[in-house]
DNA sequence: ACCTGAACACCGTTCAAGT
DNA sequence: ACCTGAACACCGTTCAAGT
């Protein structure tokens, strides 16, 4: 098969789910494609390049499903859901999503989408600005404390918290985190992130003028 | 000076300032320090280890100024802040701290400060652990924002954000984010961290019951 | 236009040898 | 106990040569 850009991303997509950001090296996915390494930059600039093109890929997998009749908030939910999906779907990949800024115009669509709920909402321009950079930045916090076990490729803690891990706090130093050892262990991010979807969905109802579209 | 492993911790800290964290290796870090490239193997036991060391370094020099007679409200707002400090004062090591899960004793303190102000403003067990959470995913996006900039040293969009930078999106396909460009585009973190902090913490304030400690 | 091997200037880490 | 040079198995990328 041809060589090409956008098979190159795919194998590099491959390569990290399989084995981890750390694992990609130039020479392993020619190796993959059965190509000469050189040949891979006929089509890619350099191999940073390659991980922002990663990134955006997997950034446009998101897939928003229009919600015409929902309220604002089954929307904002909706929206923040979807982009936290791709960590389900490519998870070691989203490391990279998460570290890297995206220049393309890909990443402006979950904006557009939000901005437009806000807004229709009643929300001020400069506000819902405000808000969608507040919830982007919980969202890729979420991510983040997600997959964030994955890609130092260690396995040893798979239940608990990294943070219990090494060695007890000592109690008189650490009260709370010792007699709350083990709400901090316990692992659900879907809990946790609906909570905090949660918690900004009410905070962003008490700015907005009472029922604009009703 | 004899070499030690803080001593190490440190060259690679000034290094990555300096440079960047994709300029660390272990030759520069012996280079730095005077030393055969080896001689570091005394004291750290692999890279990898050496890059958690230098996440751990920069966490734990998170200054918590306690304030005795504060509101939770106030509390909570100083920690975040206190938190995000990190951002400013080691701009390009903080994508460490936000990419390796802190495994050390050391990430414990800011938890257990943020646990104890909750708890002792009437908040449930597990209801302060979720809050805890959605800050620290709140904390850490902002700070990948914040920072995203600086990592991949382009430092072509020094003013403007990096989404407007490559090409002017399609006004019919993203009306918003045509309409709202200026918005977009004004770099303000202070404002927006400020802004989402106070999100959070109107939510939180909607949760716990009315003057606890009054 | 696309492919490619050789070569260059780097990596992290093992190992055996030094003190 | 600490240091170290040589060596190994890798890197990304340049360049000149091929088709």
């Amino acid at each position: 098969m041809q060589l090409s850009r956008a098979r190159i991303i795919s194998a590099a997509v491959d390569l990290i789910e399989r084995e981890g950001v750390e694992a990609v090296s130039m020479r392993r996915i020619a190796a993959l494609l059965d190509c000469g390494v050189m040949s891979l930059y006929n089509h890619v600039p350099s191999k940073a390049a390659l991980l922002d093109d990663v990134a955006e890929r997997v950034i446009s997998g998101i897939e928003f499903t229009a919600m015409p009749g929902a309220s604002w908030e089954e929307q904002v939910r909706a929206q923040a859901r979807a982009f936290r999906a791709i960590a389900r779907k490519y998870p070691r990949s989203t490391m990279l999503v998460v570290s890297r800024p995206t220049a393309s115009l890909t990443g402006l669509r979950p904006i557009e989408n939000a901005l437009a709920t806000l807004r229709e909402a009643g929300c001020g321009g400069s506000e819902a600005v405000l808000i969608v950079r507040a919830f982007i930045a919980f969202i890729m916090g979420s991510l983040l404390r997600e997959v964030g076990v994955t890609p130092g490729l260690r396995e040893d803690e798979r239940g608990g918290e990294a943070i219990m891990a090494a060695a007890a706090p000592d109690p008189a130093e650490f009260p709370q985190v010792t007699s709350l050892a083990t709400e901090l262990s316990r692992r659900d991010p879907d809990g946790d992130f609906e909570f905090g979807l949660d918690l900004l969905v009410h905070a962003i109802a008490a700015l907005l003028p009472a029922t604009p579209a009703a």
